[in-house]
DNA sequence: CATAAATGATCTACGCTGTATAGATCTACA
DNA sequence: TGTAGATCTATACAGCGTAGATCATTTATG
């Protein structure tokens, strides 16, 4: 019964990573296991239980450091991994900022980020908000990378600029020469990572000892 | 011609502020505005396009501030009106973050983000990375609000608690007290941007004169 | 051991979906 | 009046999620 669960969300993620989230069908996903669509539903319930399903099948793959390690290394190993899935699944990420972290993969992240937080001085009542901020900027980072919102489209910097009149953005007027430059995906989630350290060093200074 | 797209747009708007983003349908759409399906395609191009239209349509609710005024004033009117977006039509945000921002609408937005940065002194280099940086998160705490990640489902803080056995969440458990408490999140979204503020304050005066 | 209950899978069918294709109906201008 | 272009309609098709009925096989119970 959960084997089969098992091997019904694993073939689900592999219809979305060739094919995208939207290939997700009950037909799609029972082709590739083997059954009829019907048989699905004793072990997902259904098709949105089968997405929430999926949800925890890639949580699962975030793993949680451990709690032996400085405070600043966990939370570097999460947001890196967390990253890693979003690149490893891109068409999948977009369902865990949709459904509430509240299965238990997701609350076991979650106490990880908990725990870090805690470990590096931030009052307990700033915790589950730091965590928040934390997690929507991984997670909304890694889902924008991977779902298209930092891409250009066709359009390079120069043609966007071109679709509204002359002097209408003074600011990418003046950013010109930057932003026809490529980005290093890498560099800037390491400074957004970091930055968030900073406010969270800062946090914890402000309630310390 | 323009006319009936802002109609359709509209139209579909509607449908998703009442019945969620999913009763979007070419028929539904159609029939809310008085139309067969196929009438729409000159228009829109395909459902995709009707989707993309639809982002310009929320993005054009934003009001873009006065250049005049205090960046950091500014800012917090961009991050404050997104956000009531967010609120306003928590069924369709979720487009935002799948859609590259290369419509004249997000262009626009992005480019009052800029100024506000090289306002506050931040240096070039750094500016498109900080618009990313605060975009995503804003974004992110509005939609995450909207779309349920904040929320806890049907289960309650001590529910999600008792999946996992005894002691396997020390976070949690620390933070018992302040996990039951409710929240306050219009106090939550003020601190991250107060907290977004002093990174980018710490940012212009790294590179400042 | 026999029987009942539960589980897992199947088949059929219904009302939905996006949209390709073809045809109808206007308006404007020569 | 004739024609071109824009706008909308009608029909049709393949694919969707899943309700409902049925059946086989395994598991639990008297």
């Amino acid at each position: 019964m959960a084997d089969r669960k098992q091997e019904i969300l694993d073939a689900a993620l592999a219809i979305a990573d060739e094919r995208g989230i939207d290939a997700i069908s009950m037909r799609a996903v029972a082709d590739r296991v083997g059954l009829t669509p019907m048989a699905l539903y004793p072990h997902v319930g259904d098709k949105s239980g089968l997405l929430d399903g999926l949800v925890g099948r890639i949580l699962s793959e975030l793993p949680v450091p451990d709690s032996g390690t400085d405070w600043r290394d966990r939370l570097d190993a999460l947001a890196h991994a967390a990253r890693g899935v979003a690149k490893r699944h891109p068409a999948a990420v977009g369902l865990l900022f949709s459904r509430p972290g509240i299965t238990p993969d997701a609350v076991r992240v979650i106490d990880a980020v908990y725990q870090a937080l805690l470990d590096a001085g931030v009052s307990p009542a700033q915790v589950p908000r730091l965590e928040r901020m934390f997690s929507t900027l991984v997670l909304g980072y890694g889902m924008s990378e991977a779902s298209g919102r930092f891409s250009t489209g066709e359009l390079d910097p120069r043609g966007r600029r071109g679709q509204l009149p002359e002097g209408a953005l003074p600011g990418h007027q003046a950013l010109a020469e930057y932003l026809d430059r490529p980005v290093d995906w890498d560099a800037e989630f390491a400074a957004d990572v970091d930055d968030l350290a900073r406010v969270i060093e800062a946090s914890s200074q402000q309630s310390g000892s």
